[in-house]
DNA sequence: TCGCCTGGTTGCGTTTTGCAACCGACGGCG
DNA sequence: CGCCGTCGGTTGCAAAACGCAACCAGGCGA
């Protein structure tokens, strides 16, 4: 299982991207969301070699990201894979990636649309502040040394994230 | 430039994927994100070797998630890696991994938070519908084929991403 | 018993990675 | 001028990961 950390760095985003960074992670946890939850399944879907998928399988089951089931089904010995609570919380990820490619990767139109059952409508996954609803934008939005930050990053103090223009 | 393409994948992200699911792309933008958007800045906060940091900016480059600005400062020719729109739409991916890596892979508590300005408080970053702007969560939303699906999307028809329990 | 499907494992050649060393352009300093 | 440091890389090479293809074991139906 090559699960290659980031060494000395103390960043949620490089201890995430230990997992999801990594070439067929997302491809299989996009067929396991949406119900395509068997070996040869997922196979067929991402086109990923047999021993490169039994590898990834097992990092997320040993990560506790996904739960391997065997079931019975007609008498045939089925296994699945389902998402725990947290590859589900992975999903904003996945509706990231699908929102950007959407947008910058889809000359011919979306592939695949979201669609909100309480709207009755076709949407779009908006990133927005916990607290007050808002957009989160590079603008309004600070990175500040949370309760695990180490000396550096205390030191560096807040940061702004920066768009466009590099200055603000 | 190692950019692998998923083949045979109508997918948005599978598309995005290529890009972004390769190891140091992403911790590379979070340094950009946050300011720190030298060639030597990048390199000493992520700990990427040159040439593959060479590697990586002149993919970002030519996929348009980032510009590259020569600058004179104080007579010192400076190279700036900035992101430009493309660059700035990929920040709820970041702002996603964050989220996970502080919920899963914080032990000692979150290294870094997001501040809202408009909220004044720390918050976090929520996906919420773009239209009713309520939670989108697994179990009331569907992936529809949208214009640019083929006939197996289609003919596939609605899917429910599922969640824990793998059914609904 | 003979396939066939499922869910893998094994071998092996190719590609990518990562470390380290080197490099040219530029600036400052003596 | 000569030396040193920094910036932004390039080059070489060994090790690791990848991907294809072949194989395999267990269960089922015919």
């Amino acid at each position: 299982m090559p699960f290659r950390p980031f060494e000395n760095q103390n960043c949620s985003v490089a201890r995430a991207s230990e997992i999801f960074s990594e070439r067929w992670i997302m491809l299989i946890l996009r067929e396991i969301s949406l119900g395509r939850q068997r070996f040869g399944e997922i196979k067929r879907n991402t086109g990923v070699a047999s021993n490169i998928l039994s590898d990834r399988l097992a990092l997320l089951v040993d990560q506790g990201i996904l739960m391997r089931v065997d079931e019975e089904v007609d008498g045939q010995k089925i296994d699945r894979y389902v998402l725990t609570k947290k590859g589900v919380d992975a999903q904003p990820i996945l509706l990231a990636l699908n929102e950007w490619g959407n947008k910058y990767a889809a000359p011919h139109g979306a592939p695949r649309e979201l669609f909100h059952e309480e709207c009755g409508q076709r949407v779009h996954a908006k990133t927005v502040c916990s607290h007050c609803g808002g957009d989160l934008k590079a603008t309004n939005t600070l990175l500040v040394p949370g309760p695990g930050a180490n000396d550096h990053q205390h030191q560096y103090g807040e940061i702004r994230p920066v768009g466009k223009d590099g200055a603000a």
